[in-house]
DNA sequence: AAAAATAATGAGTCAAACTCAATTTATTGA
DNA sequence: TCAATAAATTGAGTTTGACTCATTATTTTT
């Protein structure tokens, strides 16, 4: 049995087939978007996302050849709308290392809030012979830290004779594996230690024009205020082990 | 049609049931590991496995669980076979810094051999409710570092005030990062560059000992170092003593 | 040596990715 | 406007591979 349906056309419908087509494929990747959120990669059926699409299982894959290209379709998305939210992220930053640090800040949420995709990124990046790929979209975010660090080095902030990719294998490893560690741990009230520290790593490293003593400085006001803290909790395991008379 | 085989039984063959049953585990490990080695993951066939050690499938399933439950015993045993290899590789170091230093050399050595055990170790880590786990041996090699950094911190080679979680995520976030890039770059040889970098940035940071004699009276400074290592070990002490709520 | 307990077997089930012949929809040309 | 042609869509059917479970074999116990 065939049912015809009537369709309301909206006043924005797509006036050419071309854009119908192209409009079908952003239903999909919509679909497919929203059923990973909801489910992961393993719990992600094809044949929901079709339902969801409003189209059938074939017509998914006239557009997306396997499910690993949908989804890597989507993770090229995702890094292309990161690349965005990033720069926007660090506009208010003028010196260097406050843009870096902005840009540390903002991806280390990011990932926290988007761990699948991260993870989905390493899995689905090997992998070789598929239609769709991401390295581009990967790279254009990348590039974000490069820039940054080059400008760095142009304007002598920065040791113009460190290997850039070597800084930059640092800094995203760092924040990676950090957001792995606090989202087992489940806690993301760290972030900014992760954050400040690590930029405190590039600074002593790379960083020129600044006193190195800061550090040490630093750590000694951390000490004593440990130790205040110390002398709070030892007077009271003290009161308890001989209590004071009266 | 059934088929006697005329078994010959070598000199150590298992004398009792229990430990036949167990050398069949093994068996099937093996041969888990040697099919994933050729083929990945994706590609490992259970059934491929059960040919492989000499049984038939559902006793596989009466060993593991899941083809998930499988793979994760095999990452457990490679976690626990890396701690060996890494405690082995640092043996020769006395210094703090070689040690480091020669932990991560390993290090980014067995990820780029291995990198598959690595990536699983990721997306398999974080399922749930699951009858096999390998969190305990990837804590027993990652604990490898602390204790160097610790020994490092008692011995006022390090910075006591540092935060060892973060310095932590630091040193192995960098070398998987960076063993990442090396493997889609296809070239291994700059490990010893990435590791230099690691170490040094890791020594600017939290080094000390390098005395930047600011016209400080020695004794003081060896009184600030002690007074930091006895904090430490009072801290412990008192969240022994009296465990802070929360 | 029979009974009970434990382990092994592999044909069969099932879920889900993927295919493709048939059908529907759109475009072209007269 | 309407065939003829081209392009897109459909969903029932195929395939693959993880997993099950009734049956059979082996070991231990009595």
């Amino acid at each position: 049995m065939t049912v015809k349906k009537t369709v309301i056309v909206p006043a924005n419908e797509p006036r050419t087939y071309a854009q119908k087509v192209a409009g079908k494929e952003a239903n999909i990747l919509a679909a497919a978007k929203e059923t990973f959120a909801e489910n992961g990669y393993n719990g992600l059926r094809m044949s929901d996302v079709a339902k969801r699409a409003g189209v059938a299982e074939g017509t998914v894959y006239s557009y997306f050849a396997s499910k690993d290209d949908l989804i890597r379709a989507l993770i090229g998305a995702f890094w292309t709308q990161l690349t965005r939210d990033a720069r926007e992220a660090i506009e208010g930053s003028t010196d260097v290392f406050s843009k870096l640090q902005a840009l540390a800040r903002f991806h280390i949420n990011s990932l926290i809030t988007r761990y699948d995709y991260a993870e989905l990124t390493i899995t689905l990046g090997r992998q070789t012979g598929s239609a769709v790929s991401f390295t581009d979209e990967v790279r254009a975010f990348v590039r974000i830290f490069d820039e940054i660090f080059r400008s760095g080095q142009d304007r002598g902030k920065i040791d113009a004779s460190a290997e850039i990719w070597i800084a930059r294998d640092l800094f995203y490893g760092s924040l990676e594996y950090s957001a792995r560690t606090l989202i087992l741990r489940g806690s993301d009230m760290s972030t900014d230690v992760v954050v400040k520290n690590l930029i405190a790593c590039l600074r002593s490293r790379y960083g020129l024009g600044l006193p190195s003593s800061h550090g040490r400085f630093q750590g000694e006001r951390d000490l004593i205020r440990r130790q205040e803290i110390l002398t709070n909790k030892l007077e009271v395991i003290c009161e308890k082990l001989a209590p004071a008379q009266g």
